[in-house]
DNA sequence: TTCCTTGCAAATCGTTTGCATAATG
DNA sequence: CATTATGCAAACGATTTGCAAGGAA
């Protein structure tokens, strides 16, 4: 499956890789075509899902009903604020804090796992008159 | 909001009580049927989130697609299999294990986290002929 | 009688897919 | 030319919702 150029990819890869907050397929859509009024959504679903198949970026399932994506491949966790929805990176001092495999008494092959912080953010925690 | 008994309600609550699988709203509703065949799926979905709310059972968004219900509510993680899509309950010792938040360099505050495990349970590592 | 709950069907939402056309190598 | 990618619209699967009727307090 050798893959071609394409500039509604580049577009996408490029647009992701300068935001920090972790977009939707949606949001991505509507900026990108911005650049290229004639990109259509399918378009980027399929761009999208390559690209995370391609481990170019990260899906992230947060189980608020829709998938967003991160250009930052790097190891980091996530936190998701209750109240206003955003998503933010964590920084940890070392991954190796995240439960180790081997306490877990378990018949099977644990080969990953994926972990999400929940809480309020920063800017809820101010505006806390809730 | 005052609750109102309902058969229905017992009944889901009934069935996820017995199940250790962890089972998808679909598949409460198909077995729900089986005991009263007027239930419809909305009657279902209604009262899973309903009880999702009150915090009698636990939803679990594995990012498959679609959500599963665990009627025990306890500290514990779940592990999905990449191969067959089950999903167990994992034992660990002590969730203390998991990353403590006070390492976090983060402003906001952190009041829960979601931890998942993926892999290949014990069956499929036996039938290994991938 | 009040109002929570239901069954049913239509509606929504996010995502995927088929197909004919356009662009890349 | 062979192949991959695109735009468009229809199709999908999971979940939600409006509404009139039913059941519990």
């Amino acid at each position: 499956m050798a893959l071609k150029y394409s500039r509604q990819r580049e577009l996408i890869k490029d647009f992701l890789r300068e935001r920090r907050d972790h977009p939707t397929a949606d949001i991505v859509y509507r900026n990108v075509r911005l650049l290229n009024p004639n990109i259509s959504l399918g378009t980027v679903y399929r761009n999208l899902a390559l690209l995370t198949d391609r481990g170019e970026i990260r899906r992230l399932r947060l189980g608020d009903g829709t998938d967003h994506f991160d250009a930052d491949i790097s190891p980091h966790y996530h936190f998701i604020c209750n109240k206003c929805g955003c998503v933010q990176d964590l920084q940890m001092d070392g991954m190796a804090d995240i439960p180790d495999v081997d306490s877990l008494h378990f018949k099977g092959k644990i080969t990953g796992r994926m972990t999400y912080f929940y809480g309020l953010c920063e800017q809820c925690c101010q505006n806390s008159g809730d």
